[in-house]
DNA sequence: GCATATACGTCAACAATACTGACGTATTTT
DNA sequence: AAAATACGTCAGTATTGTTGACGTATATGC
């Protein structure tokens, strides 16, 4: 007796399952990043400096070198709004005690006040998405976009065991 | 007897788990997205013309309106690239029947090659996270992105029953 | 038939975000 | 002492988006 519940579809994903897939995260993107982008233009500030922000603030004392790992942009590009952010007091640079070539950033209290604002609206967007889709819905999501992020970033996600 | 098992979490998804929730998006539209770049280079185009050709492709016949909508971009953005494509024989253009100020586009047969070799890289991506989740888990992913696209969008995804 | 609305195109200026390439400095490692 | 690493910066460019203002063709409502 084989137990498992036909679990394979055997290579079956069509064209037509896969380009709603590719649609799902089009609309589903577009539709999660368009909030916060008036609070931003308050400050003359862009998308870039939201997700520096974010990053800063979740992973405290993170590095330059670590920053263009996860944003996977030029230093240049990092440094126009790093430095922005900097210059105005949304964050702050240290040099490390170990390594001085390293600089941890910070965000200040200006910092993490606005990281707060920008964040609550996609936050309460994602928790609508979860009550509408229902909490038996979760893993599988998940499950599938953490298997789409390349396999060094991964491990900043647990992995789901089963269902 | 409850019947149930549990589902409800009763409101209980805390910061920890939302924030996973947006950097699991953020990641894996990076890794989803880096795919097509070098070949649109080659032909001297960006990401906005793969998208255009991409819902060309998807609606034949689809007006400047509807793309519009799709797109949520300007009309002089749209008409940038959709103008490209056009000139360069990718897409062509017809007026509508019935009310001849809407322009018809669709694909040329080179339209749909270079679409087709755009295309083909980012199934493969999502084939290979779809096996690798397995196939329980993609009733959870689609309801889940489906709850956090606009109303306005998500009859283009069908709706997930249940799991 | 005439006024109005709709669909589309276009000119011009500008801003945000990314890129390449080349250097320079401070610090750590070998 | 030499090489590698971490960070910053100057200069030039491309893509993609924006606002605002007009113009034309076609369809619709009265």
């Amino acid at each position: 007796m084989t137990h498992a519940v036909i679990p394979d579809t055997p290579a079956q994903f069509g064209e037509e399952e896969l380009r709603q897939a590719m649609e799902l995260l089009f609309f589903a993107y577009r539709d999660f990043t368009d909030g916060p982008d008036k609070l931003l233009a308050d400050f003359g500030f862009g998308r870039a400096h939201h997700r520096v922000l974010y990053f800063v603030g979740r992973h405290e004392g993170i590095t330059v070198t670590e920053l263009l790992a996860i944003l996977r942009i030029t230093k240049q590009s990092l440094n126009r709004v790093l430095g922005q952010l900097m210059a105005e007091g949304f964050i702050d640079q240290t040099p490390d005690a170990d390594d001085r070539r390293r600089r941890r950033h910070a965000l200040t209290s200006k910092g993490r006040d606005l990281e707060r604002r920008l964040t609550e609206g996609q936050m309460a967007h994602i928790l609508s998405a979860y009550r509408e889709a229902g909490p038996e819905t979760i893993a599988g999501f998940r499950a599938v976009l953490r298997a789409l992020v390349a396999p060094a970033d991964r491990d900043r996600f647990a992995d789901t065991p089963s269902l």
